[in-house]
DNA sequence: TTGAAAGTTTAGGTTAGCCTAAATTCTGCC
DNA sequence: GGCAGAATTTAGGCTAACCTAAACTTTCAA
């Protein structure tokens, strides 16, 4: 059993890491997410290296093992998990869910677990549409393109809305735009102008880099 | 906001208190309930006493202050709501809720807290009988006897079983003795014997020591 | 190509919570 | 009342996780 604070500098790695383009994570960047020094960061990586969870170059970054990678994907289900049965079960909105199993996640036995995972369902994703891993480690996304690469005139479904800021995602809700829900791309204003959509009955505009943030369904 | 270990400090100083005489809570006793050296009893003990959540003399014992006993009935009433939850909605069998909830506790927001609450119809008692304290951190127990003080003869009904230990529980469990049963004591043995005593049409008998963490309802 | 700025690591230090061993105080029995 | 043994505290030390300041790399723009 990792402490509290390993699991989350492996956690935010794996994030970071699918955020990059290299799959390298910087101290900086991994010191911010954390909120805790760049120094911090660096012994912690020595740490987690010396337990083979990260392969780690001094200055150039730091990227999960194999290892490294099945314990992110545990606690990302956990995460996950408790997300969707606070939102579903628990009745609590959406933009909450986050912090609160952001501080879960680590108390959360594998025994519960896995009947909150029953009582769900055996869901694949969570209430922001970030699947959820299988208890083997796997992970699978379903196919899904950023909004703001959508071509105008089509109408495509929220798969994922990757934020977590609780703002934001009342902002969103309160539009309607959800997992789940269809929307019809009527414009994209150039010079990375707002995007145009329709949902239901509603028109809405929304700026190029919230447009970055919604995930979509490709075409059939 | 208490560390972890500082909670369960409180937490173990407010149930020794309960159990004791005197309501001084010797250092030893605290190092046995937490698993952890006297010597380590006695400088948390020091640091409680300057945060002034304890009353604290050398030698002689801790006992908390009002300020002490308030954060006592928060995590006391965090630790019971959970109980609650987890084997009323969760499902989880009344033996396992103990230990689960022992860790959740910690982790429990406020707000999820008042949902729970809620949830739950704004419940008086635990599993296992024990009572919730208030959020405003009163705490009122139904009247109660121990089974083994009871006079052989009598009808009572199980209010609350005092005991954490799995294999206890689900002993008893499997017995049908738990809290709401009503139950006849037919016969109290001498020499401390065991006492007699039928549960719908069941006859069992209990040990003095079992009998002494089981308590019935006073008569109407 | 080089040097300043940005990013990172090293050095040295702090705090929380724990430990063992030694010193102290309390308790109960003769 | 006194003393042995139990209980407790003090002394000294350890590890995990954090910090700041200083030293070192890397990057990239002139």
């Amino acid at each position: 059993m990792l402490s509290r604070q390993l699991e989350d500098y492996v956690k935010g790695i794996f994030v970071l890491q699918g955020e990059s383009e290299t799959g390298l994570v910087a101290t900086s960047a991994l010191a911010k997410r954390l909120s805790v020094s760049a120094a911090s960061v660096t012994s912690m990586l020595k740490k987690l290296k010396q337990m083979k969870l990260v392969q780690y170059t001094p200055y150039k970054g730091a990227r999960l093992t194999q290892g490294g990678e099945k314990i992110a994907l545990e606690i990302l289900r956990h995460h996950r998990l408790l997300e969707l049965y606070l939102a579903e079960v628990v009745g609590m909105p959406w933009d909450q869910v986050h912090n609160e199993a952001e501080i879960l996640e680590h108390a959360l036995s594998e025994e519960l677990e896995a009947i909150l995972f029953e009582k769900l369902g055996r869901p694949k994703a969570d209430p922001h549409g970030d699947p959820i891993p299988a208890d083997d480690g796997t992970l699978e996304a379903p196919a899904s393109t950023a909004l703001a690469e959508v071509e105008a005139g089509t109408t495509r479904m929220i798969i994922r809305v990757r934020n977590d800021d609780p703002e934001v995602l009342r902002y969103l809700g309160g539009l309607g735009l959800i997992p789940g829900v269809k929307l019809e791309i009527l414009e994209k204003l150039p010079f990375n102008g707002p995007v145009k959509i329709r949902v239901g009955d509603d028109e809405h505009s929304l700026g190029r880099e919230l447009s970055q943030e919604i995930f979509v369904s490709t075409p059939a």
